[in-house]
DNA sequence: CACCAGGTACTGT
DNA sequence: ACAGTACATGGT
């Protein structure tokens, strides 16, 4: 068991945030992580971090995010009272670094659909395709390379519906291209041009690449926008955005460039606050939240 | 039994 | 470019 002491940080924040569905949380206060072919245990207590992995080569500093310069992080995306009040609720919400395949695979999983069954389709695939393993007294799969994807009946029936056959081709590609689909080759482009090569896989849209982009390459700067975000973004930045949108429909599109610009170089922390901040109030206050007396950061529940 | 869920692909204008 | 629509699946 290792032991660090870190400052701005919520394991719990950043876990919960929706970043990542492979976890658990267990007894003790701890949480199980199921990452590629590693378990984690990981705890906190105040400043405090236990942890340890089946692994030893898991990074798992660096997959929390703990590396990142938080301060120069949440300085830099809190233009105003709203960002800064997500900030201060969730103090300590990180971006974790996810692998890109698993990544890729769980948000193509992810689209049109909730949290509860993307958990469900993952464990699936990675319990048909995986390999078992066990750590800490937690039996798992480990979640499957691409090239072991070859049984497309048997990925049928994990769940996916019609996003099987995404998964399916886009895993082809992953296995068929020699480092074309890797971090290190993606993050030598630009945000574009990255966004644009992972678009060309089958079930990545603009949102699920965004997604992507910011949970496994580190392009901080991408900004995904799902409907909570949309709702969020047009309630609370109506004015601005319709300023900025000169005249066009304030589409999820536009919300995003109007994001990327406004939040800046780490808009993607600025999404996940907002993101993580709308689904923890929307059971308590549907409507509207009060964080303190500062602020009033609204969660608007109908459509626009 | 409708309606919804971290959207995407396809079509027509 | 941008609006409209179908889409598998499982839970309320």
């Amino acid at each position: 068991m290792r032991e660090v002491v870190v400052g701005n940080f919520s394991l719990k924040a950043t876990l919960e945030s929706g970043q990542l569905f492979r976890w658990h949380h267990g007894s003790n206060g701890f949480y199980h992580i199921v990452a590629g072919d590693s378990i984690i245990k990981v705890r906190q207590s105040g400043d405090k971090i236990e942890y340890d992995s089946s692994n030893t080569k898991f990074d798992v500093k660096k997959f929390l995010g703990l590396n990142h310069s938080y301060s120069k992080i949440i300085g830099s995306v809190s233009k105003d009272k709203v960002i800064a009040a997500a900030v201060k609720k969730h103090r300590g919400l990180r971006i974790l670094e996810q692998d890109l395949w698993e990544c890729t695979a769980s948000f193509i999983c992810s689209s049109f659909s909730n949290i509860p069954r993307i958990r469900q389709c993952i464990e699936k695939i990675a319990a048909a395709f995986g390999s078992r393993m066990e750590f800490d007294g937690i039996a798992s799969s480990s979640f499957p390379q691409p090239q072991q994807i070859t049984d497309f009946s048997r990925l049928k029936k994990c769940g996916l519906g019609y996003r099987a056959e995404y998964l399916f081709e886009t895993a082809r590609i992953f296995a068929s291209s020699n480092g074309e689909y890797s971090k290190q080759q993606l993050q030598k482009l630009s945000y574009e041009e990255a966004k644009n090569k992972i678009m060309e896989l089958p079930g990545v849209g603009s949102k699920v690449a965004d997604c992507i982009l910011l949970f496994s390459c580190g392009f901080y700067g991408a900004f995904p926008v799902d409907v909570w975000i949309q709702r969020t973004m047009v309630g609370n930045y109506g004015r601005e955005i319709t300023s900025f949108a000169a005249g066009r429909k304030p589409s999820e599109k536009v919300v995003a460039e109007f994001a990327r610009g406004y939040f800046g170089e780490y808009a993607g922390y600025a999404q996940q606050f907002l993101f993580h901040n709308a689904r923890t109030s929307r059971k308590t206050l549907p409507n509207k939240l009060n964080i303190g007396k500062v602020s009033e950061l609204i969660v608007p529940s109908h459509k626009f």
